[in-house]
RNA sequence: CGGGGCGUGGCGCAGUCCGGUAGCGUACCUGGUUUGGGACCAGGGGGCCGCAGGUUCGAAUCCUGCCGCCCCGACCA
């Protein structure tokens, strides 16, 4: 196990905490309820930004950037979306600060309180149909296809690093169509975008779904969703699509003017991904020793680290290396030699685990001799010595080879954790000593959904789309079923 | 917001019951020896003990109030 990580067998939980702060993604900010997104993890970030963003881009979509504050007003507007998250927001009341009187410092000034509160943004619906009514006027102006990247404020009671933060980054999509097909389509659309990316860029196996009535998107008609799981048994939503309907375009009015001269409400969707993927990633491949990022999201795909004994030896060394880096870098991989003399190579050894770096090359006088380098991989911990003059072809397709072989781990995984389920005692039974997804027949009522809930704290992570039709019985109530759903604990 | 725990050099902790002016590990700095899986030796710097009151000759320690963090629950991407 690695230095100061706990297992994940003794505390799965604490584990993910050590990892994340030992491998230097984030730390807890004095601020409470943020976090700091550090250098190495913001790296990780700014590499889903980039494969997310080129595959939104491809499918017609266009960047745009609307305002952090949305006027209470404008939240007030769609019934069901405030209420869903009147209890998380914060409000900006105040415009200015000034020296208190007795000199106890700065205070809130009373006399500068707004006319009209501001909503920090917990999304941006409202903010954003609103303009839309200003854009959308004819058939003509449709679709229209934005997303943004952005941050979000939730004020969350409980938070935990990347899973849950009162401020979080992520992107929401925001579109709107001229006819209720179209707008589903671009719902599902996007569904695939997220599992195509979540599965091989992240390699996390997902399962596309339809949330229930229950778990669904306030203002949404309906909410798809991708459910990924973590190697403690538990669910985790890594996407949303929403079908918002004409809800929104009725809430602030976006009417158009169809070909047939007719005025309509337009339809709309939205949809997002956040900084949560980062938590997902680390539960889903990570183990005792440190990190394991797939090669397509790691901010360092090569360390190379020397092993020598005296300068004359570094510099040796060095000249050897730099050929490599520099062909490794001209083929578009980051390479990282670390060439301090302040730490010992076993000491590099296990950092960069840790850091889940996922091919590291060691280099010392005796390889020299022998024309050779040793090459290990991170995600099996295999070390070979191979010749040095084929090491930099080797590597490319040996990242390809750990990409695959990352996201065949956590499927093979996921399959054993799938279970079906007849009956409520099995069901139960094997939620305690087995976790994971289950598919059980559900009579579809809210009720049972609830109750279900209530009793064994596992919800309907979604209506798979791909389960097919099949005759059953509830496992809770026994009335009749058309097909299963999934049921899991999640995060 | 309810239940529990905890705030002491950067980090992790001991000391608190039983008051006497702060210690350990690690990290850090300097020098030397080391370097194929988390090196060793020697020397050195750093903390008004979460904050504010109070008791006392004297408070990390006792009392009161506040603040923050973590865990467990309810709510959530």
């Amino acid at each position: 196990m690695g230095k100061g990580i706990t297992s994940r067998e003794e505390d799965y939980s604490q584990w993910y905490i050590d990892l994340v702060k030992k491998a230097d993604l984030a730390e807890n900010s004095d601020v409470r309820g943020c976090m700091v997104i550090k250098p190495y993890g913001y790296s990780i970030w700014e590499s889903i930004q980039q494969g997310l963003d080129k595959m939104f881009k491809d499918t017609g979509h266009v960047n745009a950037y609307f305002p952090l504050f949305i006027p209470k007003s404008f939240l007030a507007k769609e019934a069901s979306h405030v209420e869903g998250f009147a209890k998380e927001c914060a409000i900006v009341t105040h415009y200015r600060l000034k020296n208190a009187e007795d000199g106890s410092g700065i205070i809130v000034d009373p006399d500068a309180k707004l006319e009209e509160e501001l909503i920090v943004r917990p999304t941006s619906e409202t903010v954003i149909w609103n303009s839309y009514k200003k854009w959308i006027q004819s058939y003509r102006d449709l679709p229209l296809l934005i997303n943004q990247w952005a941050n979000v404020v939730r004020w969350e009671m409980r938070t935990r690093l990347f899973l849950r933060t009162s401020e979080f980054l992520w992107q929401e999509g925001h579109t709107a169509h001229a006819t209720r097909q179209e707008a589903e389509k671009e719902t599902l659309l996007i569904l695939d975008v997220y599992a195509d990316f979540v599965e091989n860029f992240m390699g996390v196996p997902v399962v596309k779904g339809k949330k229930s009535e229950g778990e669904k998107f306030p203002g949404a008609v309906d909410t798809y969703c991708i459910e990924a799981l973590m190697q403690d048994g538990k669910a985790l939503q890594a996407g949303t699509s929403h079908f918002l309907g004409q809800n929104f375009a009725k809430a602030f009015d976006v009417q158009f003017t169809g070909k047939d001269g007719k005025l309509d409400y337009v339809w709309g969707t939205s949809w997002g991904v956040s900084t949560r993927l980062i938590g997902g990633l680390i539960m889903a491949h990570s183990d005792d020793e440190g990190l394991i990022i797939p090669p397509k999201l790691a901010p360092i795909h090569v360390v190379i680290v020397p092993i020598f004994k005296s300068d004359e030896e570094l510099e040796r060394i060095t000249e050897k290396v730099d050929v490599i880096s520099a062909e490794l870098r001209r083929k578009g991989y980051s390479v990282k030699y670390d060439n301090r003399d302040t730490h010992k190579p076993g000491f590099k050894f296990a950092e960069y685990e840790l850091k889940g770096v996922p091919i590291r090359l060691a280099i010392g006088a005796r390889d020299l001799e022998n024309g050779t380098i040793e090459m290990a991989r991170r995600d099996t911990k295999e070390k070979k010595v191979v010749p040095f003059d084929e090491v930099t072809a080797l590597i490319p397709p040996l990242l390809v080879e750990i990409q695959a072989n990352i996201y065949q781990k956590a499927f093979k995984f996921r399959e054993e954790k799938t279970t079906k389920v007849d009956s409520y005692e099995d069901f139960k039974k094997l939620l305690e000593e087995k976790g994971g997804f289950f598919l059980a027949h559900w009579d579809g009522t809210q009720e049972t959904e609830a109750a279900i809930k209530e009793e064994t704290k596992a919800t309907i992570r979604c209506i798979p789309l791909d389960s097919p039709e099949e005759d059953g019985k509830c496992m809770y109530s026994g009335k009749p079923s058309k097909r299963r759903v999934l049921f899991a604990r999640a995060y």
